[in-house]
DNA sequence: GCCAACGTTGGC
DNA sequence: GCCAACGTTGGC
């Protein structure tokens, strides 16, 4: 199993959205950049990822897991974009804030930190641990 | 709201 | 195939 991190600006689509799908998920839909769209190609179902607020939070605030392999982008006709359907998982009994994430010398590497507009990134499994500690939660 | 970083587009 | 111009993302 491998991990991830998918960003969305609450203002979009927020956590909040995505818990009120429940099980049966939403699609990850209006990707627009070849390497975040790649990585969602190599997802594969029962990976898990965090799901990250951009611009006001700033923060890993759950947990979603891939629950349809990619496919066409709904919401657009054009074939080259495409994307996985996620479902949420749980909610971090403490947000992981950028600032922590930054301040933490065991994610000095985080794509996150060093890469701060790819969208779709992976996720280390030691950086998954790191996180789900300092979010309070059993990696 | 500003701006840095990055990706994409299109002229040559 | 290079690179300038432009657009977008996202932190601050």
């Amino acid at each position: 199993m491998r991990y991830w991190l998918f960003k969305s600006e609450p203002d979009k689509w927020s956590w909040a959205d995505q818990l009120a799908r429940g099980d049966a998920g939403e699609e990850w839909d209006g990707i627009r950049n070849y390497q975040a769209r790649n990585y969602m190609r190599e997802m594969q179902v029962g990976d898990r990822g965090f799901f990250y607020h951009s611009n006001k939070d700033r923060a890993i605030v759950g947990i979603v897991e891939v629950c349809a392999p990619c496919h066409p982008d709904s919401t657009t006709e054009d074939p080259r974009w495409e994307c996985v359907d996620l479902r949420a998982v749980a909610s971090m009994p403490r947000p992981v804030t950028l600032q922590m994430c930054k301040a933490d010398p065991r994610l000095a590497d985080m794509v996150l930190v060093k890469n701060t507009r790819l969208s779709v990134q992976p996720v280390t499994e030691a950086e998954w641990k790191v996180i789900c500690e300092l979010g309070g939660l059993q990696a």
